[in-house]
DNA sequence: CTTGCTTGTGTTATCGATAACATATAGGAT
DNA sequence: ATCCTATATGTTATCGATAACACAAGCAAG
């Protein structure tokens, strides 16, 4: 069977199987009235001429081009991926395809992204984050299609919302070490504006602290966000060496603190007896470190997975009008890292 | 600006600007003849109504979809995301969309997917592994369009390659636990046959141990693969069981090595000292574990690249029937968890 | 036996853009 | 002044499928 040039065609199904185009098209869509013995005999015919559907032109035609646009902000990162795990499994049944973007937590980007994506006229768009440049908001509106931010708590939602509030999520953290007995605490993070949500941590973070009375100086921001282990093995010593003193620290994600971890454990101390480390994010690298990290679970799979159940309701009800605000909530994973043994 | 029922096209552009829709389409195009003041005048009607253009119909029209179909067996894999990120980026000049898939190491879930993916008729197909289905084969076949295999070295190559051998990879670490003076030598993997780059490594593996003289019956597979953190932890727990002077491990990934090491840990063995523990991949966390992880480097990101810079010759010489193999070289990154200090 | 509904199939127009061809104008070469 | 070429724009047909409508046949209900 030789390589053609251009693709069979439904046309070319149709005429071998001595029907009409439009009943081949019927034949491949379920619940459409064709006889079991026709839809059989085109089958046959489109395997034989290795006949595969032209989605684009379908989408043309009717359109509903099956696409869900989704942006993320970096691939390499368990969070962002369980989320789409979640969403991408939430979604399978409907037969839509996720079309995904990276917008490697740029506004600019974004806004290049968002119109890269609504050029093939998603059916819905997932967006990652809370911040847009206007331009990215408008674009989003003239869409005509539901639109959902995931991972924040807008204060001027574009749609729908699935997220959580990052600031409260860390002050969880907070309220965690200071009932441990942690007085001198710190905080390890990007140096840029551009992980919002790592900014909303680190406001969260500290405003708590200040609330039990507690400086807030303790901050160490150290690289581009999102911060490797290598950036917090660094950041940690930067910070020891600045505040010695130091009993506790909140990385902004879990890489930063396993490597937080790993300089402490380098230079020789102990933790949680001589300094105590704890990161935000759940990965499984928090859970199988010696010690295990304390951090806290945003339910990102959850994320997702509601996402894709708001879609559906969307897609099946096309009442993409009405806004609704998914709340998830962290929660705390208290580990060996922080805890105090009496 | 009210959300319209359906966007505005280019007919409706083209009318605002007082020109016909051809110039419209024209004024989106570099290198075409327009009149600067005329692409202006164009440009504004365009955003002044919010005008995004459809590649929908812009794909139907020119058979140029602009999209790049690539599949990775998943997403939670910094390996695969390394790549991804290459080709992304080898791409993002082209102006092409990457339209991705995961198979989750399954040859049915490959075969419909792929299928899914060519209805979106695709200038060029990724895929990820050298193991498909018969009728995976044919559709790619009649594509008509070309192909790349990555990670791995097709006996029977659909189109291009750009990959490694797993097997000689993993030899790579028989030899240089060999020479670091180890013979008691075991191997922890997952235990299906569903990676198959898995256990082409454990094949690799096993054959070089014996080339040594070695035992190769120290072999503990554990969990479906790809494995985690977890079940490395478990397998190392039960290798240690069952054959307890083992004087040295290779896991199937760095992640299940690491799982391993902190199993060693918590039960007080020394690494490399009582046990040398090997991973596989170069994942940051070989690098930042205490010890650091002997691992071997893939080049999971050059594997993107190269493929990237394939594609980009393909596309403009459209020569897509010259099949060219590029062979990444793996190469050792010894570290502490396996380095005896004499 | 007629009406009305369901099932199965065909016909025509259309989705939104672009390729291919056609045309007009401006400037340069001869 | 004439021809030629490059630039700038318009016209027509078409990409491959599906929506909407039309129609035939079969069967049930009245």
């Amino acid at each position: 069977m030789p390589a053609r040039r251009t693709p069979p065609t439904m046309a070319d199904v149709a005429e071998l199987a001595g029907v009409s185009p439009m009943t081949v098209s019927r034949a491949f869509k379920p619940n459409s009235p064709v006889k079991e013995e026709t839809r059989r005999k085109i089958r046959a015919a489109a395997e034989s001429l290795g006949y595969v559907l032209d989605s684009t032109a379908a989408g043309l035609s009717s359109r509903r081009t099956g696409f869900i646009a989704a942006t993320i902000p970096s691939i390499n990162n368990a969070n962002f991926a369980d989320t789409l795990r979640g969403l991408t499994e939430g979604l399978a049944e409907t037969g839509m395809q996720i079309l995904l973007g990276y917008t490697d937590y740029d506004l600019v980007e974004e806004e290049r992204l968002i119109e890269q994506l609504l050029r093939r006229r998603p059916e819905a768009v997932v967006i990652t984050g809370s911040a847009h440049s206007e331009r990215c908001r408008r674009l989003l509106a003239n869409a005509g299609v539901p639109v959902i931010e995931i991972w924040d708590q807008p204060q001027d939602p574009l749609g729908a919302v699935v997220g959580f509030s990052n600031a409260r999520a860390a002050a969880l953290m907070a309220d965690h070490l200071v009932e441990q007995g942690y007085r001198k605490i710190g905080f390890i993070g990007g140096d840029s504006s551009r992980d919002t949500r790592g900014l909303d941590r680190q406001r969260g973070f500290l405003k708590a602290l200040r609330d039990f009375g507690l400086s807030d100086e303790r901050v160490l921001t150290y690289g581009l966000p999102p911060i490797t282990m290598a950036q917090g093995a660094r950041a940690l010593e930067a910070l020891l060496a600045r505040w010695p003193d130091t009993e506790a620290v909140m990385c902004v994600s879990d890489l930063s603190a396993f490597g937080a971890l790993s300089a402490c454990q380098r230079s020789g101390l102990r933790v949680p007896e001589d300094i105590a480390i704890a990161g935000f994010g759940a990965y499984d690298i928090a859970e199988h470190a010696n010690p295990a990290i304390t951090t806290i679970d945003v339910g990102a799979r959850e994320i997702g997975t509601q996402a894709a159940a708001l879609l559906v309701t969307f897609l099946e009800e096309r009442e993409s009008d009405v806004p609704s605000v998914i709340e998830i909530e962290p929660t705390l994973l208290a580990r060996a890292s922080t805890l105090r043994r009496p």
